[in-house]
RNA sequence: GGUGGGGUGGCCGAGAGGCGAGGCAGCGGCCUGCAAAGCCGUAUACGCGGGUUCGAAUCCCGUCCCCACCUCCA
């Protein structure tokens, strides 16, 4: 079975074949560090979490390289704001800040918020700030060929010439004369308004350290180009898979391939993008007012389903987010994990186990994954079914494959099945609660059922469910309630 | 105006010409002292109107509505 993805520049899902055989190398957006990350910043790093894991369970040698933008016009007008007589914090805003403080913050923030996700690092995370030698000679590789000139009203500013690019608005397909003209086209030096800049020069009142020496005067680069170079730079002029999510498309991904193929390289053979979240039907803005961040949605849920949640949807469609989903997916979840619990306690399981063929396949197909939780789903309910009945070999089987599963879809590392098992208040909460399941087992066979209900609802209140099975009470804690209320309006 | 993506049962969400994916919620049953969990069963679903076809949620024509991008956006 052949992997298939939708290529977002060709429009149809296409069998990949990388360049190198054996080999993967994607690429995709990280974080502009201008503030903290939202739930559509986690979600874009789940999607392609999952497809390099699924690259890498496909035996793919992939390298993935996702940046990090540590300078942008956003960053230093923050940073400078912070710094204004009557600023007053607020929300995740401090006062004097310096640009590049304020950026490492947010970087760090989204890294928390990826690794508590369980996204895996990418093999490297190269900022844009480190980049700009590489950057220089992209812009001087550009003017060369005739596909850049520097501003002529003496801003200092490089831009991209899109009328002398036939191929600018491939990857969206669009004609530049059919663009709907910028509301706040600033025209500058430009030839053309859709002439965006590569060099930006520096202008008095901005800090020194935000700008750095170029041979068109100091500045600092304009969005787009550090991608360009630092993708080309890790990966080559030519790789295999660019992503990003779906807003990116234009005008950066567009802006991307046309500096790119027009400075010579062939740049990416695939382009992926996945789709927006949106909080009740609406795209989550923050002029709307309705973005919700993980860390919000983590002080409703555990990160396992806050990962499930996020990931459960087809990365093209859009997820959107309701008070509810929470509560949905913690139910799937608390089933899948329900399953592996007791499966544990009866079986070991040894090596690894294959994912299921219907699993792969539809993993295949485009990251399939509504498909492949469908054929999760069926696993456990085979488990449970092997579990109820004592067939070992079912359940030692079942659980191998949503082991295998639960891996590939990075559920595991959200968030680990008994993450607390292994801890001392645990052991000690163990043998109270060993305790008193035996006190109950005694009344249970002396009928006594008050008392055996007595002691159950002791631990229940006390946020310890029990279980009875056909060999004896099991515990566990219960999960924390979800609220539906106190998001977003 | 241009470019894309959609409208599927109470909700979420796949599928894309022929056996009603899966999850959540509901209902009935089994199991259980009771519960929980689990299992089994359970649905006149495919925006609307036409058409093609033996057969359409899936193809064609028309029509209505929603969303995204075209400005910073994952």
């Amino acid at each position: 079975m052949t992997l298939r993805f939708y290529d977002s520049a060709t429009q149809e899902v296409r069998d990949f074949i990388p360049l190198v055989p054996g080999q993967a190398s994607v690429y995709y957006c990280g974080a502009t560090v201008q503030g903290s990350p939202h739930v559509g910043h986690v979600r874009s790093a789940i999607v392609f979490d999952q497809l390099t894991r699924w690259l890498t369970y496909r035996g793919f040698e992939t390298t993935v390289v996702r940046n990090v933008t540590d300078i942008d016009d956003k960053i230093l007008a923050k940073s400078e704001a912070s710094f204004e007589p009557g600023f007053t914090p607020e929300g995740t805003y401090r006062p004097r800040e310096q640009w590049f403080a304020l950026a490492y913050r947010y970087e760090q923030e989204f890294e928390s918020a990826y690794e508590t996700l369980g996204v895996q690092r990418p093999t490297y995370e190269p900022r844009a700030t480190g980049h700009m030698t590489e950057m220089h000679e992209l812009i001087a590789r550009l003017i060369e060929r005739g596909h850049a000139y520097p501003a002529e009203d003496g801003s200092g500013d490089v831009y991209f010439d899109v009328r002398s690019w036939p191929e600018y608005g491939a990857l969206t397909h669009q004609s530049i004369d059919d663009m709907q003209a910028a509301t706040d086209a600033d025209p500058r030096g430009k030839r053309d308004p859709r002439d965006f800049a590569l060099w930006k020069g520096h202008k008095a009142g901005e800090p020194e350290t935000a700008s750095w020496p170029s041979p068109w005067g100091r500045g600092r680069p304009g969005w787009h180009l550090e991608c360009s170079a630092m993708a080309t730079k890790y990966l080559g002029p030519r790789f295999d898979i660019h992503g990003g999510g779906l807003d990116l498309r234009f005008p950066h991904h567009e802006n991307e391939l046309a500096q790119s193929t027009a400075a010579g390289d062939r740049f990416a053979n695939f382009w992926m993008h996945n789709g927006m979240v949106t909080f009740e039907g609406e795209k989550m803005s923050k002029s709307v007012g309705n973005v919700i961040s993980p860390s919000e949605m983590l002080e409703l849920a555990s990160p396992r389903v806050v990962r499930y949640y996020l990931g459960q949807a087809h990365y093209r469609s859009v997820l959107d987010y309701r008070p509810t989903s929470l509560q949905e997916a913690a139910a799937a979840v608390e089933r899948i994990d329900g399953f592996i619990e007791k499966a544990q306690l009866k079986v070991d399981t040894f090596g690894e186990t294959p994912v299921p063929p219907a699993f792969a396949a539809a993993m295949d197909d485009d990251l399939n994954i509504p498909q492949a939780l469908a054929v999760l789903h069926e696993t456990v309910r085979r488990g449970n079914t092997g579990l109820a009945a004592g067939d070992t070999e079912a359940v030692e089987e079942a659980l191998g494959e949503v082991l295998a599963m639960t891996s590939v879809l990075g559920l595991d590392a959200a968030g680990t099945v008994g993450v607390a098992y292994d801890d001392a208040a645990h052991h000690a909460l163990s043998a109270l609660v060993a305790a008193q399941l035996e006190a109950r087992a005694e009344a249970r066979a002396a009928r006594d059922w008050a008392a055996a209900d007595a002691i159950r609802d002791r631990l229940s209140a006390a946020g310890i469910l029990v279980e009875d099975s056909s060999d004896g009470a099991t515990w566990s804690l219960a999960q924390p309630q979800i609220s539906t209320t106190g998001t977003g309006a």
